[in-house]
DNA sequence: TATATTTAGTTCGACATCAAACTAAATAGG
DNA sequence: CCTATTTAGTTTGATGTCGAACTAAATATA
């Protein structure tokens, strides 16, 4: 294996064990029974608007069908967010959210405020945001290898 | 949200994607039954070395006590580890890989070559590797933050 | 138009993981 | 020493996720 290599393995090691530690964080902060899956949803349609089909989710999140299935299930019997038929399409379906849904996602974020402020004076969040672009390059990448 | 924030979120958004699409890809590699965990488990034991107790690597992958049980069963089951009475501590175990164990780990990286070969034209490693060192740092905090 | 194929979503069985309760051994405090 | 507490590991029940089989609707093709 090369030095290169060796490397590569690294990083992606790095990026590994960050995710696990923030989605802990991030876990440790949801409410009863909810999962960081669900809130990731709700963030989706917050951020990316709502009214769009399930199957559109779930290429979003690279999930099985099953799973999302899953998902908007709790969310709906949560009332975080509404289902109907699709207009037009028989076989499909369109997810809203409720303004449950979106209170829910906004708390859920100002509930990591103080973790984030915890760690401030440790962490260079300039340097931080400066690896972002390079993130971008290797998720869009890896991205469209999956799609191929 | 002030703009630090949001790109905060940003950062571990993609360090989020980057897991999964690299986890999938890594899963879709391993054989009949194995799950990623369990590569890792064996990986851990080259690197660091064997002659460990179960706890100790519950501790290294901030797993719970029933998990690494569970991982660790299969792996012995599979012959890939050999679980010892621990000499002096009737409670404790120890684990040795086995020479399969050895095999397995080695075999499994080398199946992620073509995987890395194959992104490789588009992919500027020496840019990804750049961004290491800053990851390390985000990591190590992270991580004294969960122990204090 | 009638049939075959594709597409959207659900269901099912398997498994990784978690939290919490539990067992057994080691250690501490009296 | 004896009892209480801590520690290492297992067990149990719940849940998220997957892959594969399935249903129903839409589309393609003949």
């Amino acid at each position: 294996m090369s030095e290169t290599e060796r490397k590569v393995f690294q990083f992606f090691n790095e990026i590994g064990i960050i995710n696990q530690l923030a989605t802990d964080v991030f876990q440790s902060n949801m409410p009863d029974g909810l999962h960081v899956s669900h809130f990731s949803v709700l963030n989706h349609l917050v951020r990316l608007g709502d009214g769009v089909t399930p199957l559109k989710i779930t290429k979003a999140f690279q999930v099985t069908k099953g799973t999302m299935t899953n998902t908007l299930s709790v969310l709906s019997k949560r009332g975080l967010i509404r289902i109907a038929p699709h207009e037009t399409d028989g076989r499909s379906k369109v997810v809203y959210l409720t303004d449950e849904g979106r209170a829910f996602q906004k708390q859920a974020i100002e509930s990591l405020f103080p973790a984030i402020q915890r760690i401030d004076e440790k962490m260079d969040w300039a340097r931080v945001i400066k690896t972002i672009p390079e993130l971008e390059r290797v998720r869009k990448i890896l991205d469209e290898d999956r799609s191929e």
